[in-house]
DNA sequence: ATGAAAGCGCTAACAG
DNA sequence: CTGTTAGCGCTTTCAT
């Protein structure tokens, strides 16, 4: 299936090639090649003026995928986000560390493959039905059984992988994981609102199981522990993380006639849900009810009090992710398996 | 440069390929290929057998690489967002029509490969130095001129386009373009709060120039048309599209005295950050202040009270795109080369 | 039902 | 400086 003639049809068969640009400036493929990748010593600078013009007059762009192919590299890295809305970049932390990442990449001559998967689908996700990358990126979420199976199989693609906010202990030499210190960031913000009169707190969390907001909610409990004072923490789980959902949620948990005098919001929407509500209904935030969140990108500027929250170093992550990966790519393994990355508590008048 | 025997590095190198499958499974290549493909009418069960527990044992994947080669197609299509900041996915508007896109693209069995660049160094993008996709989606900002420039790249590419949120008159059976209808949207914004008898409005745009942004303006300059009123419209560019420098910006402008009754944001960010300005200084909102925003995904519930905003179907684009470009493949054009979504006024406390 | 050959577009290695 | 050869991993075509 030739070109057909001159007629611009907009499809890759009728995309000139090196042959093309070759025969129409009357040298070899090679030359051209030298041409388009600028090995200029090996080129005399008629030719390449001759063949520059046939490249222009033709519209010749080199194709990726014969690159690729023939150096053996792939030039992408590919970034999995596991959740179960359709709605995958819905949250700041992960566009901050895929806009790092691909900043990184980028910078480096690499591109960026992205898809968002069911948790339990991971495996089946086109990005794997054939393998066109040469490291991945992933964030899951879900049980400990399901990540931990996501996690065997991403091994078994023979790229480096590096997993964000993951705890599970794995042990290979071409996995290494990228958190933030969410432990520390729970332990700060308990010890904050326990500081300043707390006895009763409510740790708020999504109903989907990301490895993180376990470890923030771990962090709160040492914080308890240290202070030695008769604190107690209840956990509310807030199906699908919803505004009224939430809302609702922690309506019918306060109805109940539990004592509460702190809200710890797993992330800074559902924070900012229960604040709202509380707003709603007089009880005073900070006075009667102190709420803070989470991984504040922008949103904690949006309530009044301005939200205290701990903040993320999501985007310096993905770019640190990247950093590793193509070094992973040069060396051949991960110089550090384990990065944590530390957050910082931010003060707003919330509680 | 053979495989390094059986120690598993890291690396594409040591990828079994087909070969190594059928050398294993005493086979030839191409019977390999059928059962991969799933082609069962032309091996019989027993050889199929023996080749799957090759390609189990020998942990084969298939490289999308020389697929793509060998079938003269990317199975791929890129995604360009122009952006000044590196934090090219903050915007919610954005993020949104990525996920739909990308959701589109999965369930065919396309990958989305995705980049962030400066809108002056779009040409340069890592993504087309050299050409791996099928089909390109591009949100681009910047002045007409670099916009335009931009459009006649993208063109060069010989794949078909589809560009969100462009005014630009463009004529070419490759590109199309995917827009919500801001007019109507900055239009119904506009009538809500004359109708409630605000007089002198302020719309506030982000320094970075995006087309969208000045449809919304017309649409309001439309509205005030309509009401054959003496309305007065200003606009203030707010540097930076930040919290404080929005802020700052504002309270310059009013400290100057000029008379407002309605702030209108041109998204919902600038509105969020217009709308605290005003409760901090206990100015009414929205008894001595309308305020108003623009693309309400989440944010317009964090404020007390509610923003009054325009819902943006962002994700019906991504879809919509994905759609358009896929058909583009088969068909070699576009059924319609401008779409436009509807918009959803929707009405808050604040005006 | 299985296999051999050719070639997608490109570049490393070498020959002139 | 320029050209020829070979081959990356896969699939289409044709032969057996």
């Amino acid at each position: 299936m030739r070109a057909k003639g001159n007629v611009a049809r907009q499809s890759k068969a009728s995309r000139p090639t090196l042959r093309h640009v070759a025969e129409r400036a009357h040298v070899s493929v090679m030359t051209v090649s030298n041409v388009v990748n600028e090995r200029n010593q090996f080129v005399g600078v008629k030719t390449r003026e001759r063949v520059q013009k046939a490249i222009r007059e033709l519209n010749y762009h080199p194709s990726a995928t014969s690159r690729k192919l023939r150096g053996m590299q792939d030039f992408t890295i590919g970034v999995v986000i596991a959740d179960d809305e359709p709605a995958f970049l819905k949250d700041p932390f992960i566009t901050e560390i895929v806009a790092g990442l691909g900043n990184q990449l980028s910078a480096q001559g690499y591109s960026l493959s992205i898809q968002g998967v069911r948790p339990d689908q991971v495996s089946k996700a086109v990005m794997f039905s054939s393998v066109g990358t040469d490291g991945i990126c992933a964030i899951l979420c879900g049980s400990e059984a399901t990540r931990r199976r996501n996690v065997e199989f991403l091994l078994t693609l023979r790229q480096p992988v590096v997993l964000f906010q993951e705890t599970l202990e794995i042990d290979s030499p071409h996995i290494a994981v990228v958190s933030q210190d969410d432990h520390e960031g729970g332990r700060e913000i308990a010890r904050h609102v326990i500081g300043r009169g707390a006895r009763n707190l409510l740790f708020l969390r999504p109903s989907m199981e990301w490895p993180a907001i376990s470890e923030r909610c771990r962090g709160i409990r040492a914080a308890i522990k240290e202070s030695r004072s008769g604190v107690r923490l209840t956990e509310l789980e807030c199906p699908h993380e919803g505004f009224a959902e939430t809302q609702s949620a922690l309506g019918r948990y306060l109805a109940a006639g539990k004592a509460v005098d702190a809200i710890l919001g797993g992330n800074d929407r559902l924070a900012i849900a229960a604040m709202r509500y509380c707003q709603d209904r007089d009880i005073d935030v900070p006075g009667k009810m102190k709420v803070t969140g989470f991984n504040g990108f922008d949103s904690w500027r949006y309530t009044k009090p301005e939200l205290t929250t701990i903040v993320s170093p999501a985007h310096e992550m993905g770019q640190l992710a990247g950093r590793m990966l193509l070094k992973h790519l040069r060396a051949g393994t991960f110089a550090r398996r384990k990065v944590l990355v530390p957050v910082r508590f931010q003060a707003g008048g919330s509680a």
